[in-house]
Order: C-alpha cells, then sequence, then structure tokens
DNA sequence: CTCCTTGCAAAAGTTTTGCAGGGGC
DNA sequence: GCCCCTGCAAAACTTTTGCAAGGAG
C-alpha cells in the first residue's frame, strides 16, 4: 500500500500546517497518481485550474517538509515528485530514448556502501537519477 | 596537462566549425579555468560583456559537439561545464552544506559493472551528481 | 563569395515573491 | 480572532530563438 490523500493532508496537520480546500486537492491528484512521477506543471494541468500554479508549488513544498513527499531530478527538465513511502529507487535515464528504469537501492547497497566508508559521504541517491544509455541504445544494431 | 585554449579551438575547426574571435575567448576562459566548474553564467561574467550571453550558451554547445567540453548537474541550480579530458569523476554533493566532492570512476567500476550486468544500462555517472550529506554533516553533534 | 556566427531583442519555460483578501483552527 | 494560505500579478532566472549584419574560410 502507500499514502492515500487522507494521510498526506493527516501529515500536513500533524507538521503544523493547514488542510486547505487547494492543498487537499493536491494531495488527490498525487495519491491518484502515486504509480507516476509527476512534475509540478503535469500536477497543474491535472487539477485544471482549480488551483493556482504558485499554490501547487507551495504545496509541494509543504508536503515535502511534512515529509511525506520527495522529488527526484530525472534529466535537464523540471524535477518529479513521489511519495516518500515509496521503496527508495535509484533512476537509471537513457540519454538516447527517454526511458527511466528504476533500481531498488538495496541491490546497489554494497557500492554506496563503499562511497561512505571511502569518504564518509552518505548517498541519498533516489534525489539524482543516473544518465546513461539503456541496453537498447547502448547496443550497437 | 589538460586541453588549452588552442586546442579546444583547433578541436572547433577539425569539427568544421568557424574560430571565431568570441569562441576564442570563451575557450581562452574555460581554459585558463579547468580546476573549476563554471556556469555558463560564470563564464560569461569572466568575459565581462564581451561575448554576448546567447553566443556563450552557442560556443557551448559548439564546443560540447566537438567533444572537447561535456556539462554536469551539480544540483538544482545551472549545469557547470569542464573540459572533456579531465579524468572521469563522479560529483557528491552535500545537501546541507554544498561541499563538492570528487570520486574517481575508477573507484566505482565494480558498482557501475554491477548495474550493466543486471540491467543492459551503461551509465554515464559524471552526468549528474549524487547528492546525500558529507561526513561533516552527516555526524550528529 | 558563401553561409556560419554574432549581438540584440524578444520569447519561452520554470519557479519565486509581494500583496491584499479569505478561510482554517 | 489570529495569522496562515490563496489567487493574481509580476518578477527573477536560465535558456532558446528570430533576424539582419558581419566575418571566417
Amino acid at each position: 500500500m502507500h499514502l492515500d490523500a487522507d494521510q498526506l493532508v493527516a501529515a500536513l496537520r500533524t507538521a503544523g500546517l493547514r488542510a486547505t480546500a487547494p492543498r487537499r486537492a493536491v494531495c488527490r491528484v498525487i495519491a491518484e497518481h502515486h504509480d507516476r512521477h509527476l512534475t509540478p506543471a503535469a500536477i497543474g494541468e491535472l487539477l485544471a485550474g482549480q488551483v493556482d500554479q504558485s499554490t501547487v508549488y507551495r504545496t509541494l513544498e509543504a508536503l515535502e517538509s511534512a515529509g511525506v513527499l520527495r522529488h527526484t531530478h530525472l534529466g535537464h527538465g523540471p524535477s518529479v515528485y513521489h511519495l516518500a513511502d515509496e521503496p527508495a529507487h535509484q533512476h537509471l535515464v537513457c540519454i538516447e530514448c527517454g526511458a527511466t528504469i528504476q533500481v531498488d537501492l538495496n541491490d546497489l547497497r554494497e557500492l554506496l556502501d563503499a562511497i561512505t566508508a571511502r569518504t564518509g559521504f552518505v548517498p541519498d541517491p533516489a534525489h539524482f537519477a543516473v544518465s546513461g544509455r539503456c541496453a537498447r541504445c547502448a547496443t550497437p544494431v
């Protein structure tokens, strides 16, 4: 299961923020599309003018500060948002065809631990994608 | 050693592009600051109005197409450029203090190969930074 | 001489901000 | 009732594009 709209709204309240109609609408859209990675613009479009775009940005910020939403950078374009309770995954984005592959972070655990062991740096790999070429595009014809 | 301004200009010619004064100026600035990661805006400022900002963008594009320049995304801001002959490195950027650490990609070879073996995806990790917390910020006081 | 490049200006796209009114708690 | 939040408008920024003039090869 995943966080539903009510849980997102509840998280706002827990964080001392207000549960207003526009915020509920944003929560509903995000929950309904929990299986996708939505840009702020896409969320605005799904709300079809019901909520001002600047309010969408402010609400996304509020939900992130409440700890129930996260954003990721997939490429040169706008960042995308997903529920914070999704299993953490690394995005692999193909430079050529744009395909996005998700890799379970547990599969990368050794690599990440190796980085920390060597540098003390604790990666949050879900935040940025790794670009490269997918199997199809990397294979010469 | 690293690519110098003349070599950058020569690369343009080899690629069938023209070596104009504005392009030479951009090449000079990039070569002089090869040890830094410059944003297009920073390059424009270093040229102090000698070259129009749109020309800076077009020149960076030309140098990338000539294969002597590459760009990397370190965070939410503009991308940064560096010479293509620099040893490939992965950037680790601290979410909290902004510190940037460079890791030699050879040190990550096994990890990257593991990704390719599992998914067929061939990463180009130098293109995006990995965000996280540096040793100092990750350590509770 | 051809046509690639430039500067200027304007546009495009995303995100932020100021402000006065309205609504949550 | 307090003050957080909203919509609207405008601004801030980065990057892209159209166009006529100029310069490289």
